[in-house]
RNA sequence: GGGAUGGUAGCUCAGUCGGUAGCAGCAUCGCACUUUUAAUGCGGGGGUCCCGGGUUCGAGUCCCGGCCAUCCCA
């Protein structure tokens, strides 16, 4: 038998599976006493770091720069007695070029044995390849860490869906876009939060877990706290918590946090997600858009430089202020013909369904109004919009308008067809609150009793005295969609919630 | 909850009419190669075809049930 041969045979008959391949190697490698799972390194450049410094470098120049580097193993081409690599770390990648004499032969053979997806380091100094990339040429370097699982594939990469967000981590490692994409995410969420820290307001943190869920109408999860005895919910808004703030004397307030709703999932929803809830006294509704509307262009301005974006649908979005303002029933009337409001309810009902809807027996005229304008109207609203002046039974902690008091004083902005954020002139009058939270328990009757309870402690704070205040909403995994043009709520959450396998 | 589509090697994918799973690409292992970049050339290994039933001489393929995912709808 050739030695080639059983060599092949020796190797076929010690490896079952690629995996176990690389454990033996990372257990050969601890028993000759090398690291395979290291320690820290210091005096690290990022690697756009070298790029930039030997781009700055004039030409013909003999200085070497020398630098130290960690990063991924993403690609290898070995060619006999030299090679080269790519190692990736979080600002950028770099071509790395090993040659036999120049490390030495025993060094040269340790590096043709890493595998991809091992983390080392490499220190050298920056050259331009014949091919005009700019490289670094080795002169030392060391393991990390032993990597045990292959890399997905360097060219199609990883695509599974279903993969990539249960094992966010290999999405992160192979595909760039999906790193930059929460890398602006993270940028967007620190851009508010500088916003309104320098514009006077106060981050506060209220409870996540809370004996009633309240402050919106959603299933709240629940749970059960052992120590107290009694169950809990996850809360569906911070929003009576905040509430109280403003009674407490913290004149602006905001909280950045996690909501959690016990519903359905779509591209649009993720049951836990993230808002922003800003309340501010002696301000009303008209405040809250001079405020959303400032943020959102500055972060957007900051974050990604522009105001123009193109959704994932492919619309065209301007963000350039001044935002269109209308009242909700400007826009049923120019849909539906400016007599609507007068129309005795059959010709409305008749109207309706001539667009296609559908419509429950029983319907009034309110009802019938909103159906159109939840499928027929909001849908349209492409470039940002304030609806001003809904209904009032719409918005049960909102103040009414003082000259009809069948609407309330609120905002819902539209971007794309979808809500972003809502912003009222909150409701304080503590009477007029009991009877809405009333009317409301009664109108719902397929959630859990429980639940519906009223909040009196938060009725006991308004009747200490709230400031009038506006306060706003704004979804925020809706705006990093927004501005990272993601197609998917998925695509804007880390770890997304997935059913657990098996 | 309803409909459509999908699940085959570590990854990306073929798989015809039901007849031994594909000389598939990347990755991996061996040999050659000192400026390559999806390196190249030659050779080797690697499979619970999502799970469970059924039809059949024979099922990745057809039928039934289930699991998981994606998209659309409510």
């Amino acid at each position: 038998m050739p030695e080639e041969s059983v060599n092949n045979l020796e190797n076929t008959l010690s490896v079952e599976d690629l995996r176990s391949q690389r454990l033996q190697k990372a257990v050969r490698l601890k028993e000759n006493g090398s690291a395979a799972y290291g320690h820290s390194v210091s005096g690290l450049s990022p690697m756009h770091r070298v790029k930039e410094a030997f781009a700055a470098l004039p030409e013909n120049s003999e200085e070497k720069l020398n630098f130290c580097v960690a990063g991924r193993l993403m690609a290898r081409r070995i060619m006999g007695k030299s090679l080269f690599a790519n190692l990736k770390d979080q600002s950028d990648n770099l071509q790395l070029y090993v040659q036999k004499n120049e490390v030495g032969d025993e060094n040269y053979a340790l590096f043709k044995d890493f595998d991809i997806g091992d983390l080392l380091s490499a220190q050298g100094y920056a050259f331009r390849t014949r091919t005009g990339e700019i490289s670094l040429h080795v002169q030392s370097f060391e393991l990390l860490t032993k990597g045990i699982r292959s890399l997905p594939e360097k060219y199609h990469g990883l695509k599974d869906t279903e993969q990539r967000y249960r094992q966010r981590y290999v999405d992160l490692i192979i595909n760039d876009e999906v790193r930059r994409c929460f890398e602006m995410r993270s940028r967007i969420i620190s851009g508010i939060r500088r916003y309104l820290e320098s514009r006077g307001f106060m981050e506060v943190e209220t409870p996540m877990m809370q004996s009633l869920a309240g402050g919106a109408a959603a299933r709240p999860f629940k749970t059960f706290y052992n120590a107290l005895g009694c169950p809990m919910y996850l809360r569906i808004a911070p929003e009576l918590y905040l509430k109280r703030l403003l009674v407490g004397g913290f004149e602006k307030v905001f909280e950045i946090g996690r909501n959690f709703r016990n519903e359905g999932m779509d591209r649009r929803h993720n049951p836990e997600f993230t808002s922003l809830e800003i309340y501010q006294a002696y301000s009303d509704c008209r405040g809250m858009m001079e405020l959303i509307e400032d943020l959102i262009t500055t972060v957007a301005q900051e974050t990604a430089g522009r105001l123009e974006f193109t959704a994932a649908d492919g619309h065209q979005i301007n963000l350039a202020r001044p935002w269109r303002r209308v009242p909700y029933q400007d826009l049923i009337r120019e849909k539906m013909g400016q007599d609507w409001f007068s129309l005795p309810l059959a010709s409305q009902r008749e109207k309706a369904q001539a667009l296609g809807l559908t419509l429950p027996e029983g319907l009034q005229e309110p009802q019938i109004t909103h159906e159109i304008y939840d499928k027929c109207i909001e849908s349209t609203l492409i470039q940002p919009t304030f609806v001003t002046r809904l209904p009032a039974f719409l918005v049960p902690l909102a103040k009414r308008c003082p000259d009809d008091p069948t609407l309330v004083d609120v905002y819902e902005l539209e971007i794309n067809g979808q809500e972003i954020s809502p912003g009222y002139s909150e409701l304080n009058d503590p009477m007029e609150q009991r009877s809405r939270f009333d009317a409301q328990a009664i109108g719902r009757d397929d959630l859990d009793g429980e639940v519906d309870r009223i909040d009196e402690d938060f009725l006991t704070a308004l009747e200490y005295g709230m400031p009038p205040a506006g306060g706003l909403g704004m979804g925020i995994d809706r705006v990093v969609m927004l501005l990272t043009g993601a197609e998917s709520i998925r695509d804007v959450i880390l770890f997304p919630q997935m059913r657990p396998q098996k």
